[in-house]
DNA sequence: AGACTTTTTGTTACCGATATCATAAAATAG
DNA sequence: CTATTTTATGATATCGGTAACAAAAAGTCT
């Protein structure tokens, strides 16, 4: 490996020049510049990050912290977030927490030791709390992105959970529907809860009838959609909800595929309606109706708050940026009578 | 921050005792080290792992380079990447090149002076060459995923896309098309050219008829399907291809809106063929029919090999993985007489 | 030309860990 | 109980940079 020092002899100058050259400080006569400049090209020389990283305490590395890439949703988040850190000279480690809490924390863990300059974060849930903490104890600038956790002052940027919800809602209801289902995360996720919350209270406002069986929770790794399926099927016809609403992409693809399983099909004999797109593209002929987010908005936006709070740019208190979802009519909704 | 001198200090131990802990090296006597460890707990310590890359050389940071993390066939690699990654201890940064050079280099060259310990790289194309030998030159192991480069010998792991072409085209054959249009991307990308060569073979061995018309050539980053769809209506009808094969997922997509913007059907007025899954998510109701490959294993099996080669497990000649994707019948494309 | 600034370059110590060699303590042998 | 081997711990130099100060060179002024 070529070092400083290298460049030092060649260039017949000392090392601490050659770190100025690099550096491209002030005060560096023209000629030995040039000379210097020569030297590392001949040498290929690159600095050494780890070294340099060793006296000045950044990086210029930031850790991103999602639940799945695989998601859509996460994916432009990464692609805003990757973007904007390029731009700004900084490099992107991600990683999966899986909704999993032990894994979130090692990957905390490793980021702290690589001394990441700081996090852009979708906690898991509300256990997430802890991990936060242990960053905060470790002084590392964090943001919240997509989800937030009550009780804790951060920067962060989230979607108005609310506002959609009842955009889709609003929806169903002037397509004619009134029996809404409902199917759910754990709702230790800010966002789930919202949702969740939501949905109640437009079926209190509204008046509209309310079944616990319509309603179903899973985890999100095995879903299951398909025992609550066959459980609605035990209910006579009329008692049956109309539309569902779920609060996510991947339960409305998980959904609709136990749906078609059983020769059910949407929209012509259930309604569907959820959040986020599930398809990376903005495609002409997309199929769900949803409230869309502008997940690249959220990793671009989030990673300059982040870096400004890195560089010093935003000293005062916390800042929380809510984006208002936009609603999509699209192919999984029918107007009933 | 805390330093192992700090924990040093505390445990009442020497720093080299501490590094001995940290490392779990052997002769340690067992209560020191559970004096030790117990001061790691306490002081919240964890190792810099910039101080630890100055003297051991590695970093246990790998770099991934795909041309756009949005693309799901890269999404998916990149999840199988990262999964790898974690389970081995190694932490991912990830880079989109947007098959720009320019990019490419940059990302590479930040890569290096990170010291980070292996490539997983897909090429933007021929031109990549350069920064290959640039990673050679700095004696960086890499392995190559999706596209190769002819002349360069590096493990790598690639789909058979002659293969995967036939099966294409030998599905709208046997739907009856005769007529078969062709859009693809630079052909400075082995992927596209080996799809395009085969292509060409199968109009040969199978006496179609061929038009320099039916045939559309994109940079990937402004597509333009639609000025090539305005061509074609400019030809008599019985002179226009009933069926068109894009060389991947993005242009079939492309394709297809510049299609439905002047309301032409897929597949009642056209087929359409692809290589590669739109969908990120094996969906019951996918719309292309297409050849898949399977991304998250390219991904998982690309790293392990780049593992194997940074550890040394791999000391012998290159290695070149091929998989053969596999046809998936689905909805854009239709059996015409 | 000499005294005084200002600009340019060099020296040394240090960042936080570890390799290497040295030493101390414990275990075993004679 | 000393001599010898083995095991456990420590001192020091080093990895590749940079901060902080020191020194040298160049430029200004009288």
């Amino acid at each position: 490996m070529t070092t400083i020092y290298d460049v030092a002899k060649r260039a017949n100058v000392s090392a601490m020049t050659v770190s100025r050259v690099i550096n491209n400080a002030s005060s560096i006569k023209k000629e030995t510049r040039l000379r210097v400049e020569k030297a590392i090209k001949e040498l290929d020389y690159i600095p050494n990050r780890s070294a340099q990283s060793l006296t000045s305490k950044d990086t210029r590395l930031l850790s991103l912290i999602v639940t799945d890439v695989t998601n859509p949703f996460y994916t432009r988040i990464a692609r805003g977030a990757e973007d904007k850190a390029h731009e700004e000279g900084y490099q992107l480690v991600f990683s999966n927490s899986d909704e999993n809490i032990e894994k979130e924390s090692s990957y905390i863990r490793s980021a702290i030791s690589r001394g990441i300059d700081g996090i852009l974060f979708t906690p898991s849930g509300d256990d997430s709390r802890k991990n936060i903490k242990f960053i905060q104890k470790h002084n590392i600038p964090v943001v919240l992105i997509d989800r937030y956790l009550d009780g804790i002052e951060l920067d962060s940027i989230i979607g108005d959970n609310h506002t959609g919800t009842k955009k889709l809602m609003n929806h169903l209801y002037e397509y004619g529907h009134r029996k809404i289902g409902f199917v759910t995360g754990p709702n230790s996720v800010s966002t789930t809860r919202e949702r969740m919350e939501g949905f109640k209270s437009f079926i209190e406002e509204n008046h509209l009838p309310y079944n616990q069986k319509w309603v179903f929770t899973t985890n999100l790794t095995n879903m299951k959609t398909s025992h609550f399926i066959k459980d609605l099927l035990t209910l006579p016809k009329e008692d049956r909800p109309t539309a569902i609403f779920c609060t996510n992409n991947f339960l409305a693809v998980d959904l609709m595929n136990s749906l078609n399983n059983i020769d059910l099909k949407v929209p012509d004999d259930i309604s569907i309606v959820c959040f986020d797109d599930p398809q990376p593209i903005p495609m002409h002929n997309s199929f769900f109706t949803v409230v869309s987010q502008q997940p690249y908005e959220y990793g671009y936006i989030g990673l300059s708050m982040l870096i400004n709070r890195i560089e010093g740019k935003q000293k005062e208190e916390q800042k929380r940026i809510v984006y208002t979802p936009e609603l999509m009519i699209r192919h999984s909704t029918k107007i009933i009578n």
